[in-house]
DNA sequence: TACGATAGACAATGTCGTTGTCCATATAGT
DNA sequence: ACTATATGGACAACGACATTGTCTATCGTA
């Protein structure tokens, strides 16, 4: 068979065994209605988009599909919305102390799935692993616009 | 920051930088309508999903969404329906010349980035990466079930 | 003060997935 | 051979989630 089609399945595979294994410890964790995407909305709140309209160039979709998700998110217990005392327009997604918590929760899994991929292969390929993937992609490591990319 | 977030972070651009790469080239070598999700469907349907029953479950999804994307990629030119003989219930999905070729340029083009990651890498590290990748990831490459997994 | 840009709500629409139902046809059990 | 069950595909209704367009309120500035 051709190579060139196995590397990029395996980078997609990669990334899905280590979310899998993330909402499979964070379901058992409290969160188990967070979806893969609202890890990248907390993220992206968390990071200082924290209105609707920021959040949607943040993510790269409308501020109108971006005021849906963060609708959602709120009726989930993730988020809150509240009025900005210094622009009346604004309505200032904050998260809750169970959103703070989610990514509490995420940071430490990862952490604990990045502590088994070094068990399993040794921590220098695991160096090597990252800093190859480093070299290869851009720097900015937060490109949150992944909803609706793959269409 | 934590650590643990930058690896399925770097995972995923990597995948990103890739598909996109590939789709630029597509574009330009007379597959411009080709999306990421496209790709998918026609390796699922070379490698023998070739009915829509089989494709939904290849696939992951129900027959009629298997249907409605065979559809879609049907107007696209990418395949055809033909009635099977051998079982008059069944259309059997049939990849057209333009279907063909898209699957042989994604191969070449494929080839075409991993070689120009193998000048930028050095072959060594190129290897390295695709063998940890393989460690960590499930022996069968084609579970294609992507379409409607990130979600 | 007036004007252009921005935040957010609301409505209509499109895409793509789902489930449920239906019919024709294969296949297996008796 | 006959009947029961399973399968393939079409059609319809629906839901999730994105889009664009429009509207009002408010902000910042010339």
């Amino acid at each position: 068979m051709s190579n060139g089609f196995e590397l990029p399945l395996r980078l997609l595979m990669a990334f899905r065994v280590l979310i899998d294994a993330l909402h499979e410890e964070l379901a058992e964790r409290g969160h188990p209605d967070m979806r893969p995407m609202h890890g990248f909305v907390l993220q992206a709140v968390a990071r200082g988009a924290d209105s609707a309209a920021s959040l949607g160039r943040t993510l790269g979709v409308s501020k109108q599909a971006a005021g849906k998700t963060v609708e959602t998110l709120e009726e989930l217990g993730y988020v809150t919305r509240v009025p900005d005392p210094a622009d009346s327009r604004r309505k200032t997604v904050v998260l809750t102390g169970r959103g703070v918590d989610a990514l509490r929760q995420s940071a430490e899994v990862f952490d604990e799935l990045r502590a088994r991929w070094a068990a399993e292969l040794g921590a220098g390929r695991l160096d090597d692993l990252e800093d190859t993937l480093r070299r290869m992609t851009p720097d900015d490591l937060f490109r949150l616009d992944v909803p609706g990319w793959f269409g």
